[in-house]
DNA sequence: AGATGCGAGCTTTTT
DNA sequence: GCTCGCATCT
């Protein structure tokens, strides 16, 4: 067929969509919900929804797209590029906070910060609460910064300001009082933190109507990826943006939904026709990434949540391979088995490693797997952990630079005071906070009668100021580590570290030249302010040939032909902090939902009969999402029945709930033991594990295989120990089922408890 | 001011 | 089991 006249790369990008993905870019006004389960093509109907718009007339710079990531929004970017040159750089394209801080940049003079105002991550946070908790004279054990600090931030969330804020719970004035010193002090420092960026921003515009106006003048269409994750104040700030043009398109998927614990509101997308009378809603549930049996064990996971399914996904792709359970005796044996499987998959099947994903709940599993890797040399990467800008070397370096562009940041003046150790101590720095602002008093006291070790220091910074103020970036860093010899006292203080630190220091300077060569107007706020907002997720390369390591959170919006998941224990994942909260419970399920969806091809669901937690050995029973897949749809090894299918039933009450936050959950399992030795305590010692005398003479057995044993052992008389409550004697015994076997226990510390037998953990004392 | 030693808490997930 | 922060000592 003869096109008759020159069809544009548009209509034919149009024609690949299907129905569904067509509608969605068709609609291009009015409020706009996609519901895009997971693979979706979900990017290519948004990108080419965008160059729809501009074909049908709009102006790019018109156009706001807000993505999670600052990854997703420059994919999106190269995407949109692709499909019409030029339109991709014209567009603002980024994510909420970065929006926020460039609004900001321009106009924060109004809410009296100054332009090179810093942004405070969480350590900074810490640091600052830290000496808010001193200022106020709190006892540091009742609350601790992150409680506070977590207050703050919902609240923030929420916006609502010190002044109207109402805490829940007693102690509301401390709190409260808490929320108003935090806040005047990082005032006082020119600095914001994160859920600031948002607060002020909607403050901003909702205060200045002619800002607000300006803002509507340019921007006419909006759209939100991963509106699931939206909190209020995105909410309410990009609510107040597009009020006028009422051009919002939203896509998101409240399965996804796995920062609740962030303040993201699964409502935002829930309740989006409400809150947008005329909403038109496409639903996009064809999955072009995974076979249908990965979908299928996926969806009756996810399908366990309450409340009614938007959307069920379905594949072209029938069948595929049966999804692999491993089960391995301990956390060691499962990453050995993993990475086993790894190996088989690149040698044997020649897969490329960089086709496959570990994923896991917590960056603290990554151990044991990247340790199994090195030993079979299997190269990997992993994302996330440590922040390469959150390190102790570069955030010195850092917080000389951000101390450069702004004197009153006294929390990054502080770090740096006596770093390296010149002789300025605590006692000299409490005098000087107590003189006023920390620069201010530094100045006066270095340039007045008695300056002693400040004015070297003083003279340092403001050589550096007036470099900072004509040099690049760069040449400004290299001057902060050559003046403080800086790399002299990395060396000096921990030798064994130094080598990595010095490195890290280098990469710094790397990467700082590297973004002056890309772009030579960059300054140091800027280069500041990357560095804040920066993810390290955002660095995630998938073609590198790595087996790639991350979390389930970061692995959120990726895909990977083989996917491993990792550590599918009960106090685990689901985590045990979730474990008692039905609503944390649902995210934790979303949260496998989206690590099973991450899979194409094949997938892996691993666990460990024990794992080393906190140096105890944990017994954990498999995974309740283990169990909620069919078993047909896996492979030879099939998971073990579970104990009992009960696990919505409430823990055990385990006496005063104000206990620290027990190792009961992790554990969450009886252990039993016997008096005869096996095998495998031999092959793995529990070296060290339980001291005292009974330590040769037991054996542990994991109640998934050994309940019935324990049982036995347990009757009236028997003494016994509980991790938490030490020592005790059983006095009675009761319950019908393996599922609710009580025992009732004399403890000599605590007194008398009744515990559930599945989940306490208990040893016989052979005597 | 800096070095040493001990105990508590630690492991969710991150823009 | 490890690490960090704090207290105590030199």
């Amino acid at each position: 067929m003869i096109a008759s006249a020159p069809r544009s790369s548009v209509v034919q990008a149009v024609a690949t969509l299907n129905p569904r993905q067509r509608e969605a870019v068709e609609i291009l006004s009015g409020p706009l919900l996609i519901v895009a389960g997971a693979g979706s093509g979900k990017t290519k109907t948004l990108t080419i929804r965008v160059a729809h718009l501009i074909e049908q007339g709009a102006s790019a710079n018109s156009i706001l797209g807000v993505t999670f990531t600052n990854k997703a929004a420059r994919e999106m970017r190269e995407r949109v590029e692709m499909l019409m040159p030029g339109v991709g750089s014209a567009i603002t394209l980024t994510t909420f906070h970065s929006f926020c801080a460039m609004t900001l940049r321009r106009w924060c003079n109004h809410l009296g910060y100054p332009h090179e105002f810093t942004i405070y991550d969480a350590d900074d946070q810490e640091r600052l609460m830290k000496q808010v908790i001193a200022e106020l004279d709190i006892d540091g054990k009742k609350f601790s910064p992150s409680f506070l600090l977590n207050c703050i931030s919902i609240a923030k969330n929420d916006l609502i300001s010190p002044t109207d804020y109402q805490p829940p719970g007693k102690e509301k004035e401390l709190i409260k009082s808490v929320y108003e010193t935090y806040q005047k002090n990082i005032f006082a420092a020119g600095a914001m933190d994160f859920d600031d960026l948002l607060f002020m921003t909607w403050r901003l515009l909702s205060e200045n109507l002619d800002l607000l106006e300006n803002m509507q003048r340019r921007y006419k269409h909006f759209f939100v990826d991963e509106y699931q994750d939206t909190n209020f104040a995105q909410y309410k700030l990009i609510s107040l943006l597009s009020r006028q043009s009422g051009n919002l398109c939203v896509v998101g998927d409240e399965d996804q939904s796995i920062y609740g614990w962030r303040g993201a509101s699964i409502r935002n997308i829930i309740e989006f026709e409400k809150d947008f009378p005329g909403a038109r809603v496409v639903v996009l549930d064809q999955n072009y990434r995974s076979t249908q049996r990965i979908l299928d064990a996926a969806s009756s996971v996810i399908a366990k949540n309450s409340g009614p399914r938007k959307k069920q996904l379905w594949s072209e792709m029938k069948g595929g391979a049966p999804i692999t359970f491993i089960y391995a005796d301990d956390d060691r044996g499962e990453a050995d088995r993993v990475s086993n499987e790894i190996e088989r998959l690149h040698v044997d099947e020649q897969l490329p490693l960089g086709s496959m994903a570990v994923l896991f709940r917590m960056n603290s599993q990554s151990r044991a797997i990247e340790q199994a890797l090195v030993r079979k040399q299997i190269p990997y990467e992993m994302t996330g952990g440590t922040k390469f800008f959150g390190r102790k070397e570069v955030k010195d370096v850092l917080a000389y630079l951000r101390v450069l562009v702004n004197p009153r940041d006294h929390i990054s003046l502080r770090r740096i005071i006596n770093v390296p150790t010149r002789g300025i101590g605590d006692t000299t720095v409490s005098r000087l906070t107590e003189e006023g602002p920390l620069w201010e008093a530094l100045a006066s006291r270095a340039t007045g009668q008695k300056p002693g070790k400040l004015a070297p220091f003083y003279r340092l910074m403001l050589d550096l100021r007036e470099l900072a103020g004509e040099g690049g970036i760069f040449a400004v860093a290299q001057s902060v580590i050559d003046r403080t010899e800086y790399l002299h006292f990395l060396r000096q203080t921990d030798e064994e570290k130094a080598e990595e630190r010095i490195s890290n220091v280098d990469s710094l300077l790397s990467d700082m030249r590297l973004q002056e060569e890309t772009n030579p107007e960059i300054t140091l706020a800027g280069y500041l302010e990357q560095a804040a907002l920066h993810a390290e997720a955002d660095d995630l390369d998938e073609r590198v040939e790595r087996v790639h390591l991350l979390t389930m959170h970061n692995a959120k919006g990726l895909e990977f032909p083989n996917v491993f998941i990792m550590g599918l224990e009960e106090g685990v994942f689901p985590h045990h902090s979730s474990k008692d909260e039905p609503e944390k419970l649902e995210e934790e399920r979303r949260l496998a939902y989206v690590g099973m969806t991450r899979a194409m091809k094949r997938l892996y669901l691993s666990a460990a009969r024990r794992r080393m937690i906190f140096g105890q050995w944990g017994f954990n029973p498999i995974s309740r999402f283990i169990h909620e897949v069919p078993r047909d749809l896996f492979d030879r090894e099939k998971p073990p029945m579970p104990l009992s299918n009960n696990f919505n039933r409430t823990a055990p009450s385990c006496g005063d709930s104000s206990s620290p936050r027990s190792l009961q959950g992790f554990n969450g399992n009886a252990v039993a033991f016997s008096a005869k030795s096996t095998e495998s305590l031999k092959e793995k010692p529990y070296a060290g594990l339980f001291s005292g005398p009974s330590r040769q003479s037991v054996t542990a057995e994991v109640v998934q295989n050994g309940i019935q044993g324990t049982m036995a052992n347990i009757h009236v008389g028997v003494k016994v120990f509980h991790v938490i409550f030490g020592p005790g004697r059983v006095i009675a015994v009761d319950g019908a089922s393996l599922a609710d076997f009580r025992v009732h226990i004399e403890f000599s510390k605590v007194g008398k408890k009744t515990l559930l037998l599945q989940y306490a953990q208990l040893r016989v004392i052979n005597i």
